[in-house]
DNA sequence: AATGAATGAGAATTCATTCAT
DNA sequence: CATGAATGAATTCTCATTCAT
């Protein structure tokens, strides 16, 4: 509950945005100034340090993504459909997390601190496509296999995002979560 | 074709790894110098812009993986260890391939020169996984289904490069492999 | 006088700790606020200008040593252990004067302001030690040496106090005292 | 030896004078590199970090005083004299010498680095005005005494150098010289 | 009377790039 | 051809000081 929300907040803003564009390093604190149309001062005086924008981003507005928010887009008996939409979700239910996953690609492995949320990203996104898989598979998946599957699929959705800001030709999700999907037994679709 | 091969090759060498380490815009030329160790002048005797030492490498060291050299680690009948032999393949032909990656990926977001080269590599990975699972499967895959099943692979593989620089868990590759198979009709393993 | 005599005197102790310390140009006044435990504003609402602080710090804190207050350490016929005496007196009868004292050196040389202090702080120190070795000497001694003697020990005590404060190697007060007090004629002693 | 001599020379010569009159905190290099009228860039292009020119200028300036240089100055028989002479000497031999004690004075509370030489400047200092006072009395003194003795002169130039710049009121060497020239059992001046 | 958010003028430092030799 | 001295624009960060409340 930062007060003056105002003006902190479009610091914030202007930074997550910068950095998705153009990266961290690449973007000097002074042009967070003028887009957030603050002094430069005032940048320092929440953030005294450059990489503490970058921080607080994460702390702030990285969401875990959480089960329950999958859960009501799961269809039961289609984990293609069900991976579709769960992915859609994640990367809609607010703008800023696709956003900041761009940013923790680049800067993860320049800037160790930032490489814990990496961590924790992968592995909640991890759990959260095997429950999405447990509940849309009405028959039974071996434990391990469907690990597997989840795997598979985050690193797809990963590289999605990756390749989103690297400007490459996006990779296929659709075609992934089909491919999943079959692989965990769902039935050839029609 | 250039004399003086020795020095300018150890400038790339250096701006290779340094590159790879630190990032490109975190590796002053200095540095990248004296790694080589040949005075600063000479980087940019052989590389007018700091961008060049970057293009550069990735023109003359990017290989393109051919299609022969991988016919012959796949195993007709066992698409999961196809794959699998086929990244082993990719990543250990030669060391620099990974490295160079690793470069692509972090800099195509901002260095616009890099991103066809992004683009050209998933397109030439693709195929190749195309072609591996065409000889592998002993039996039928449908067109469409076939190049599904290899752009999940080919994104598994670049999110395990990537997410070996950024350091965080790597993906399973193997479970994937297994899942891609699975997907595309092979017998379920004992 | 001044109301709220608490926390005034505490950003007042603060300061004087921190200037003897690092230097007043080196402590920004939000360490001085922060060491009081007073808000920032505080600090320029008592004192408009940072170098009101070190000002009044001197006016109100540097005490001129007193006549009064040494002549009661003089032992008659022993000069040396009656400057000797002077100079604990002069340090002990309050830790700010040494502090203080440290701060006029270093300072005095950039901020004119305090050279005034200075040169009092000298003047009263030799008007000091002239009248205890007049006090302290049984015997006659001219004007003139008397005054160089004083001069001489003074030297000693001013350069002990900044020398302790620049860390080096303290010059020997004690020795001092007996070169002075055989200079003006006192017996060899045993 | 360094090559360029010109240009690094006007560059130590701009600090030496700035920072003796202002201080070092208080110079900023671009004032120095103003001074000596060269880019702002080539002083960190010679000196990397700002400190590093007051670590050069103590190293490559700074002359340890030599017993030699001090041996001719000498009259025997006349310590007083002597002593005078050869703080002539020291002080006269380049004007450099006062200059950057003044500035150890000042710093070497606020930077270690500067510690070491203050303190080999004292001990220095203090064999020096030993073997002037051992070289000009003709008759002996006690070796306790005499150390005594020269401490108490060092102290003395120390704390008129230190003077000099704070501007303070000078203190007055020659009637310390005789001071410590009676201590140490020299005849009454007529 | 008291405060803490706000500001902007520097400060040190970095570095790609140039160029005389 | 080769080089290392030179440059200055850009960047992060600091801090005394102001002022609305």
């Amino acid at each position: 509950m930062p007060k003056n929300t105002d003006r902190r907040t479009r610091i914030l803003d202007a930074a997550e945005e910068l950095f998705a564009v153009d990266g961290f390093d690449a973007t000097p604190t002074a042009r967070v100034a003028d887009a957030a149309d603050v002094p430069k001062g005032l940048v320092f005086y929440y953030f005294p340090r450059k990489i503490d924008l970058l921080l607080t981003l994460l702390q702030e507005r990285l969401p875990t993504p959480s089960k329950a928010s999958v859960a009501d887009v799961v269809r039961r008996g289609d984990p293609a459909a069900s991976l579709l939409a769960m992915h859609r979700r994640l990367g809609l239910e607010d703008h800023d997390s696709l956003v900041l996953r761009t940013i923790i690609f680049r800067e993860s492995g320049t800037h160790p601190e930032v490489r814990d949320h990496l961590r924790k990203l992968r592995r909640s996104l991890v759990e959260l496509t095997e429950t999405a898989l447990e509940q849309a598979a009405e028959w039974t998946v071996a434990k391990k296999l469907r690990r597997q599957a989840a795997e598979t699929f985050v690193s797809v959705m990963l590289d999605h995002a990756n390749a989103r800001r690297a400007g490459g030709a996006l990779p296929d999700v659709q075609g992934a979560a089909a491919v999943v999907a079959l692989a965990i037994g769902a039935p050839t679709p029609a």
